[in-house]
DNA sequence: ATGGTTTTTACTGCGTC
DNA sequence: GACGCGGTAAAAACCAT
């Protein structure tokens, strides 16, 4: 796999603080991730950016023209799907008595819309998942995707008796690999403040039972943000990758991603001035360091 | 349920600062 | 002595059958 960074166009690059690692201005967006990177030596600079594009993809003119839509895309994220009117805040110039009236009618709009008891729990469930994935610094694409993925999961009765939390969290991360921007499940589990254990249960269950098209973790996939979290340097991420790419894929194979990536960073990290310890880079993969060490073997083969 | 594999937990010995 | 590293054994967890 081709790790895509692609400059949209060089008057894209935003303007903005140097590079903390090289001093570089030029920014590119990782769009596929959701990342603008360094243009020079590729360091993450901020994890959460927006995606412009839309949503879809178009292979062929007649799609696009289906596809496209006036007007603001329908997000998964409003109970109601972002129908309906909403009344605005703009009251400038009005006179106080006007304003007050405006403010009740908003009042009494909201309380219309967000009709309580019916989908409560579905309005707390969104604005959970909207939570954990600011949290984790995922694209909002991730977000709409679990919105999704949610609504499908009640439609089928699945969260019977699992807890809100756990569902919703188990959504994200789906939605997080979907994208294509994997996020550990402790990580996740962390600020979802669900049970480890059954975060991992609850997302198995639901890839299951829903069969969501969910695709593997690769160690390359997970690299990023675990090399992130680590305050790696860009070269000994580039040295990690290599080392996963040179890996055959049949020791590879069973084995836990996360434990790999460790493995990988950890060799990188011993040819540079900033060594990690092996319980460092354990911690931030999520494994111990005793089955890093194992993973170590299996990369020197 | 069961068996095979991986991961974790707990513990030990060795070298270095 | 504290710390990092390397290893082992047994238990737990996972997965396919």
């Amino acid at each position: 796999m081709t790790n895509a960074i692609e400059a949209s166009d060089p008057t894209d690059a935003q303007a903005g603080e140097a590079c903390p690692e090289c001093g570089a201005q030029a920014r590119l967006m990782d769009e596929r991730r959701g990342e603008t990177v360094c243009a020079s030596c590729g360091l993450v600079l901020d994890e959460g950016a927006i995606d412009p594009g839309p949503e879809w993809r178009a292979f062929d003119a007649s799609q696009r023209e289906k596809r496209a839509r006036t007007g603001p895309a329908r997000t998964t994220m409003r109970h109601d799907r972002g129908l309906g009117s909403q009344i605005g805040f703009d009251s400038h110039g009005l006179s106080s008595d006007l304003r007050s009236r405006l403010n009740r009618l908003r009042r009494h709009h909201q309380r219309a819309t967000y009709r309580p008891g019916a989908d409560r729990g579905l309005v707390r469930a969104l604005s959970e998942i909207e939570r954990i994935g600011g949290a984790l610094d995922l694209p909002d694409r991730v977000a709409e995707t679990a919105a999704r993925i949610y609504r499908q999961a009640r439609e089928e009765g699945f969260p019977h008796g699992r807890s809100l939390e756990a569902t919703a969290a188990a959504s994200v991360l789906a939605a997080a690999r979907i994208h294509n921007v994997p996020r550990q499940i402790d990580d996740l589990a962390a600020v979802a403040q669900v049970e480890d254990r059954q975060a991992i249960r609850t997302f198995r269950k639901l890839v299951r039972e829903l069969s969501l098209p969910v695709p593997a973790n690769t160690p390359l996939d997970l690299l990023p943000s675990i090399a992130s979290k680590l305050g790696a340097s860009p070269a000994a991420e580039q040295e990690a990758r290599e080392h996963l790419e040179a890996l055959d894929p049949t020791t590879a194979s069973g084995k836990n991603p996360a434990s790999l990536v460790a493995a990988a960073i950890y060799l990188a990290s011993l040819g540079t001035d900033h060594r990690f310890t092996q319980e460092e880079v354990a911690e931030a993969a999520g494994v111990t360091a005793v089955t890093l060490r194992a993973r170590v073997k299996d990369l020197q083969g």
